[in-house]
DNA sequence: GAAAAACCTTTCGATGTCGAAATGTTCGAT
DNA sequence: ATCGAACATTTCGACATCGAAAGGTTTTTC
């Protein structure tokens, strides 16, 4: 049986056999895949009444804890991977919907602080139990063992790649 | 060393201890990986004057051979799983940009073919090369055997996910 | 052979993101 | 104390994508 990305790589050897188009086999088959499970959760989430960037944004402050589940924006941004304006208008959407709210910090009147609201906080525990069975059903196709070891890739590939992120600065500056 | 998805899963741990969330280990750094993998892929075309889309087109033509490398607005569709009118809008740019032409289907006057222009062909030959030593590059921080294992893993986990796509119907139906 | 169904591509309106510029706030040096 | 640099968020315009509907073309059915 063959994927998809394997005809993709026979048809660039049939036609430029003089290049090396290994990596494909591992970059092409990770943005298949992405949309393949992209969809998968999305659908999902859908059935919940959460966009997937929505339940990004829950649950990024639901798993900070923190005082009472607030970050900054800043923060916000830093751990979703979005621009900054971006993060504007998802918080936008949110506030409107009542999921979280958004207030200028007392201490510093530049950074803005988002929480969850106690509609918001029990919107993500309802539905991040179903969430990770879902995304764990996704992953079936591989034994706990494969998984193991794919956990253990992922990661190092990405440590490789400078994802290290305890708390300080890192990857490209966003405006 | 910890990469951020190991902060991330520490988080979940302490707020809901009573929940698995080991699927997230996979899942929550192949969208990382996604997001710092493309925007390796994407800052590297640019360099070479081409977005990631438009490589994209340019190269599932160019890898197709076909007798002219020319392929049917369908075809793309499905081996770039984007929407019907996303193709429509990239094909549109991409010739005005003189990279491909478009034209009617003699045999099947619904069908609209569409093919590398010589300029095309030349660009995208001559950025290919560079581009996968550039994702050879990216991949750099897993040897040999590691990268095997990965391929291994991504095609058993794309392939239990119904990615099987050598010639006739698959996956979800686009407009 | 005409009407209906199936097919393929494009058009349209909505959406989410980006990057740059604008706005507002704080800190530091003089 | 004040000016300017540094900082944090929002606004703005551009852009690529999506899904549904429209516009043509071919095939099927009676």
């Amino acid at each position: 049986m063959n994927d998809a990305v394997d005809l993709y790589l026979a048809q660039w050897n049939r036609e430029r056999p003089d290049l090396d188009v290994s990596p494909m086999a591992i970059i092409g088959r990770m943005n298949r895949l992405q949309q393949i499970l992209g969809r998968g959760v999305g659908d999902h989430l859908a059935g919940h009444g959460l966009e997937r960037w929505e339940f990004d944004v829950l649950a990024t402050l639901r798993r900070s804890g923190a005082p009472d589940h607030r970050l900054g924006a800043k923060d916000l941004v830093r751990m979703t991977m979005v621009g900054s304006s971006a993060m504007t208008n998802r918080v936008d959407r949110l506030a409107e919907r009542g999921l979280v709210h958004r207030e200028v910090d007392p201490a510093n009147r530049r950074r803005v602080l988002i929480g969850l609201t106690d509609e918001g906080l029990a919107m993500v525990d309802r539905v991040v139990e179903d969430h990770v069975a879902n995304e764990s059903r996704l992953l079936e196709g591989l034994d706990p063992g494969e998984r193991e070891q794919f956990v253990h890739l992922l990661r190092k590939l990405l440590l490789s790649l400078g994802d290290s992120a305890p708390e300080g600065e890192q990857g490209r500056i966003r405006t």
